[in-house]
RNA sequence: GGGGCGGUAGCUCAGUCGGUCAGAGCAGAGGACUCAUAAUCCUUGGGUCGUGGGUUCGAGCCCCACCCGCCCUACCA
């Protein structure tokens, strides 16, 4: 049996171009998406564009383009591009414009008209006539001012339609509590909670007063509302699959926490209302903060991922802010720790041990993996540390707590550099009479980094086939991307007669630079 | 105003059920070694655990108040 692993990013809003924070959410989820793909279980990895709403309207009027224009240009040159930079693989890249997205959203919503569950209602708010728009209540100046004029706003009331959501209050507290990890982290589970125990008002799913969205089947003279819209991607793209088997539901979708609650409350809410199952968890991260401060696509601190990439290469990118920060938590990045992370981490302690074993390798067997033929005490302390890796990292995947699933592989590789000192083989293979003992040290150092190969590849795709490569692991044991991670911890794998080479450096140490992000 | 989450060594952060919990990594200092990317390994951590009270035989860990920071407070995404 295979168990089917469904994962989602946000739909990115396109008034901009992704910043690391937006990729940090696609790379975590390109991590998970590999690493159930590395269990063999059936996987479906789904990012995309959100394309509708005023502001993108905006965005495009101000740069003197359609919308349509816009987001094509946008998404052609920005937001698909940067999946190469951060070696993200989705399965599939959703925009909301798209006729395969758009008439399921109509027919979702046409249902839900159709059995009753959509009523028409006066929604009400500031609006503000130089601006011809209406206003939140919170971005209000003191006195009831619009931000932009400094004039009174008016109380405008337009016809919309209406979803009832003050009804599933009760209903998504049994969901939250019946189920316990459909929020996550704790924290964001408890403010949701918080949040629906307080009561929920209907929402108003539809506008009138702009026409960039997709039109309500029963009115064309309204548009969706645009998260009405968006949330329902997920949904909708999931209908899509070739063979017909809609991955569904999502296992799990990550969201930043500013979106929280469009996705624990409403959405369910929305796939209650229809009699589609809710997802099995709403998972929210935190922020990338830089200087303390949190980072905004719309910002001078919004920084490029390919600024990043440029320098340190996506393996080490994707390492850094899936390793050095809770993943759960706000985290800090800069570019000092990323470059103390990358030496010390990388470069210091993984790349130079792989260094070290072919190197040892190819000058005492001329390449040609020995068979572990003294196997002692060390070694069992090893493969145990080994086994401890995979269990560990296992564990903390299923928790969404990639960090430590990342430490736990971290660890190992300094458990391994320490036997590799403490067994000596350089001084080792200056007795002949030991060759035997200098086999099983070798081998089990090269053994070791076959589990390294396997559980880092999830995170670091592209050393991680060198490293593979370097082992000569393939010719034996196969694709790496054909290794089962939850038998990564299996002593014994690599055969001996393997053909390893010392290839080029993992991670080659870095000059010193200035800090471009400054 | 209401709600959520944080405030632990120079830096980034762990601390599950209250009792070796005062920790890890990095940075710094000293030493060992030379296979390796001047890398590795070992040793080295007196910081009022935001402040003030309280509960307890005993509290970063529970309760109260206060200070500081961030987020949410609904139709921006």
């Amino acid at each position: 049996m295979s168990e089917s692993f469904y994962i989602t990013t946000p739909i990115y809003y396109v008034t901009a171009a992704p910043s690391i924070g937006s990729a940090y959410t696609t790379v975590a989820a390109d991590m998970l998406n590999r690493w159930h793909r590395q269990r063999g279980e059936q996987t479906f990895f789904l990012t995309g564009t959100d394309e509708h709403g005023q502001k993108v309207l905006q965005a495009a009027e101000d740069n003197g383009a359609s919308p349509q224009e816009w987001t094509d240009r946008l998404v052609a040159t920005e937001w698909q591009p940067v999946l190469e930079v951060i070696d993200a693989q989705p399965d599939d890249f959703i925009r909301t414009t798209q006729e395969r997205h758009t008439t399921r959203v109509q027919k979702f919503w046409q249902g839900l008209f159709e059995s009753g569950q959509v009523y028409e209602g006066q929604y009400e708010g500031p609006y503000c006539v130089a601006c011809e728009e209406f206003k939140l209540p919170s971005e209000l100046l003191e006195g009831g001012l619009c931000p932009i004029h400094e004039r009174p706003v008016e109380q405008l009331s337009e016809t919309n339609y209406f979803f009832p959501l003050s009804q599933y209050a009760e209903k998504l507290l049994a969901l939250y509590e019946e189920n316990p990890t459909f929020v996550q982290p704790e924290s964001a589970r408890n403010e949701v909670i918080a949040f629906v125990k307080q009561g929920l008002e209907d929402l108003s799913i539809s506008r009138s007063t702009f026409d960039w969205g997709i039109s309500v089947p029963w009115d064309e003279r309204h548009v969706f509302y645009v998260w009405i819209d968006a949330l329902l991607n997920y949904w909708t793209a999931a209908q899509d699959r070739a063979d017909g088997r809609a991955p569904w539901p999502a296992s799990v979708h990550l969201v930043g926490k500013d979106i929280l609650r469009f996705h624990a409350v409403i959405w369910p809410a929305m796939l209650m209302a229809a009699g589609v199952a809710v997802p099995h968890q709403v998972f929210a991260h935190g922020w990338l903060l830089v200087g303390g401060q949190k980072m905004s696509k719309s910002k001078a601190t919004a920084i490029r991922p390919s600024q990043v990439t440029d320098h340190f290469g996506s393996d080490a990118y994707r390492y850094y802010f899936l390793r050095a920060i809770n993943f759960g938590s706000d985290g800090s990045f800069s570019w000092e720790h990323m470059s103390a992370v990358y030496t010390s981490e990388l470069a210091n302690g993984y790349g130079n041990l792989a260094s070290r074993v072919t190197a040892m390798v190819g000058k005492y067997f001329d390449g040609v993996l020995p068979a572990d033929e003294d196997h002692g005490p060390a070694e069992d302390a090893l493969a145990a540390g080994m086994a401890t890796a995979v269990a560990r990292a296992e564990a903390a995947i299923d928790r969404l707590a990639l960090h430590e699933a990342i430490s736990a592989t971290t660890d190992f590789v300094a458990l391994i550099n320490g036997y590799v000192t403490e067994q000596e083989p350089w001084k080792v293979a200056k007795d002949e009479s030991a060759r035997a003992r200098l086999a099983s040290i070798l081998y089990s150092a090269a053994e070791s980094l076959r589990a390294v190969a396997v559980l880092y590849n999830p995170v670091m795709p592209k050393t991680s086939a060198m490293l593979w490569e370097s082992l000569g692991a393939a010719v034996a044991l196969g694709e790496l991307g054909e290794q089962r991670v939850q038998d990564a911890g299996r002593w014994g794998q690599l055969p001996a007669g393997s053909h390893l080479v010392k290839g080029a450096s993992l991670f080659p140490r870095l000059l010193e630079e200035p800090d471009p992000v400054d």
